[in-house]
DNA sequence: CTGCCGTGTCATTAG
DNA sequence: AACTAATGACACGGC
């Protein structure tokens, strides 16, 4: 897809499936064996390669390779490198895909990490094991906290010991650091022997769920793993910016099976019909492991599975929204898929089919030019999910539609397939007014994808405008919150004020009722000048209070009160009764 | 199972 | 008239 900038006399070509496809056409020598210099050997079994590929994708070729003393046509991997952990990694070598089950999830996380393989996140696996590896009544973890990691690795070392030799328990030291893997946090794994070794799927499951009830308790919630994981920035900060694919990946998950794991040779994967087509090859090992992927969450669901082969991948110009739909698919597709495995899918051409079902993780760790589960996509436009506004806040969106939108799903994903666009699906989005006008007047249009187009810009645009006024609504709600709070605190400073004032007048009222006293009894003042003395004094503390004598003796005199003191007027006045100092 | 929450989408309205 | 933004309503999935 060309990445020309606008209103600018320099033009850039920038293609984005070439790399992908010069990896494709690499993988296509290897299964040819054609321009292979290096033969890799794994217990026993050996893989043509080239060796740029392998150097290029992994600290150990790169040192065995570039060493002197260790370059050669063959190349002996550690014994700590087992067959089932090395081959879905030569693959995802040459395919950027890596395909694993529960039966080799763990071999594979081994041995890449032995052989320092790049870009290979271990979140994703940090993300999938638990998933994997936890039992139905999640008492069986895998996730042990730092500190229980050694009382977990003795006990483990322990069993070990009285268990067959070649059982392998990796420890921190037999654990080398994948190099782009993320840094670690205090969630570890430990490799438990009875899934190192070579199990089926669900033998191996059960044996570490069993296992695992001696173990601690999973920590944190369901999807932690997912939240550590954005929080780590798989999805967003990873130079990738597909801001609403997080909110997308949910959509897509299907199983599948490796259906050729044809040794030396590639294996050519075949999927489950996302569409719940199942016309592929495919086999699944029981019916209760299609249920426990069925019933995992949409986070779990980001898992994508897509068709491995290149050679339909005519470019499918989509976005995120059709993308959605095309993964639509339900547990009933699930389980159709199943009954179809199980139905006809003893054997496949290549006459082995992979115990256990496998989920397909496309890079998690790649960079923009790789986004996760869309790698189809960003060869065309997956700039598209760049759009502002659609945060990785968009995660928990329920998007992921249930057996009654597989028919809608049907005809979106129908429809993403023959719509293509000769232009970058960002610029629908992100283009003003003019200039998208513009681009589709350039651009020769069919009225299927001029509606494809204009729904892409209609419905992001909304979604954005959608968050805004959430946004604005959230806002308006914390600014009244704060204006209420504002007033709280103001009343209660009124009030404050209120009672000080209060108690200062009380204390004012009782000093001018003591002075005026003190006059009355010391002055002995003459009829008029009570009347002057009481006209000075409030309602709110009347000299009659303190004198209650005033009054009557002002009335005496038929003198008008001051009319706050003419309650009193049968009292006499009495000035020896008078007690004030 | 139910309620709440976040999100996307649609329909409507106003600019 | 076409487009955009704002917003209420609804659906959906996760928790």
């Amino acid at each position: 897809m060309a990445g020309l900038a606008p209103r600018s006399s320099v033009f850039t070509f920038e293609s984005t499936v070439h790399s992908s496809q010069v990896l494709h056409r690499l993988n296509e020598q290897r299964c040819r064996d054609m321009l292979c210099d290096v033969t890799v050997l794994v217990e026993g079994q050996s893989f043509r390669a080239h060796r740029s590929v392998l150097a290029s994708c992994s600290e150990y070729f790169l040192q065995k390779i570039s060493s002197p003393t260790q370059h050669g046509a063959v190349i002996t991997l550690p014994e700590e490198v087992t067959l089932a952990g090395f081959e879905p990694l030569l693959q995802f070598a040459y395919t950027s895909k890596l395909n694993f089950g529960k039966d080799n999830v763990l071999e594979i996380r081994s041995s890449a990490s032995i052989l320092g393989f790049r870009d290979l996140d271990e979140a994703c696996f940090d993300f999938l094991l638990p998933k994997f590896f936890l039992s139905r009544n999640g008492s069986a973890p895998i996730v042990r906290k730092t500190c229980c990691r050694k009382e977990c690795k003795r006990r483990l070392s322990k069993e070990n010991s009285a268990t067959d030799s070649d059982d392998v328990l990796l420890d921190d030291k037999e654990v080398k650091p994948v190099a782009d893997s993320s840094p670690k946090r205090d969630v570890t794994w430990d490799y438990n022997k009875s899934v190192s070794n070579k199990m089926g799927s669900q033998n191996s499951t059960r044996s570490l769920g069993a296992e695992g009830k001696n173990e601690p308790v999973i920590q944190g919630p369901k999807y932690r793993k997912f939240q550590l994981a954005c929080e780590k920035g798989m999805f967003a900060s990873e130079k990738c910016s597909f801001n609403s694919a997080v909110s997308e990946i949910r959509n897509g998950f299907a199983l599948s099976c490796l259906s050729c794991p044809n040794k030396v040779h590639c294996e050519k994967q075949t999927t489950v019909d996302l569409t719940g087509n199942p016309n592929s090859n495919k086999c699944i090992e029981s019916k209760a492991e299609v249920q426990e992927v069925a019933q995992m969450s949409n986070m779990e669901r980001a898992a994508i599975i897509r068709e491995n082969s290149r050679e339909r991948s005519t470019v499918k110009k989509e976005t995120a929204d059709h993308l959605r739909e095309q993964f639509r698919f339900s547990k009933d597709a699930y389980q159709q898929n199943f009954l179809d495995c199980e139905a006809g899918c003893s054997t496949d051409a290549c006459g082995e089919c992979v115990q256990g079902s496998s989920l397909q993780w496309s890079n998690l760790a790649s960079t923009k030019t790789g986004c996760p589960f869309y790698q189809d996509f960003d060869q065309m436009n997956c700039p598209m999910f760049e759009s502002e506004g659609t945060t990785q806040s968009s995660v928990n969106s329920g998007e992921d539609g249930d057996s009654e939108t597989e028919t809608e799903g049907d005809s979106e994903f129908s429809t993403a397939e023959r719509v293509q666009l000769p232009f970058s699906v960002d610029w629908i989005v992100n283009l003003n007014r003019n200039d998208f006008q513009q681009l589709l007047k350039q651009q020769v249009l069919t009225q299927e994808q001029l509606e494809f187009v204009q729904d892409i810009r209609r419905r992001s645009k909304n979604r954005l405008a959608a968050q805004r006024c959430r946004k604005r609504k959230l806002d308006c709600i914390y600014n009244l919150q704060c204006e209420i709070n504002k007033l709280k605190t103001e009343r209660e400073k009124l009030i404050l004020e209120r009672s000080r004032l209060s108690q200062r007048k009380m204390e004012t009222c009782h000093t001018v009722n003591a002075l005026c006293r003190r006059v009355y009894s010391e002055a002995n003042l003459h009829p008029d000048q009570l009347q002057v003395l009481a006209s000075c004094t409030s309602s709110d503390c009347p000299l009659s209070s303190l004198v209650p004598q005033i009054d009557a003796l002002l009335s005496q005199h038929g003198s008008s009160l001051h009319p706050k003191t003419a309650a009193s007027q049968e009292d006499t006045l009495n000035p020896h009764t008078d007690t004030s100092t």
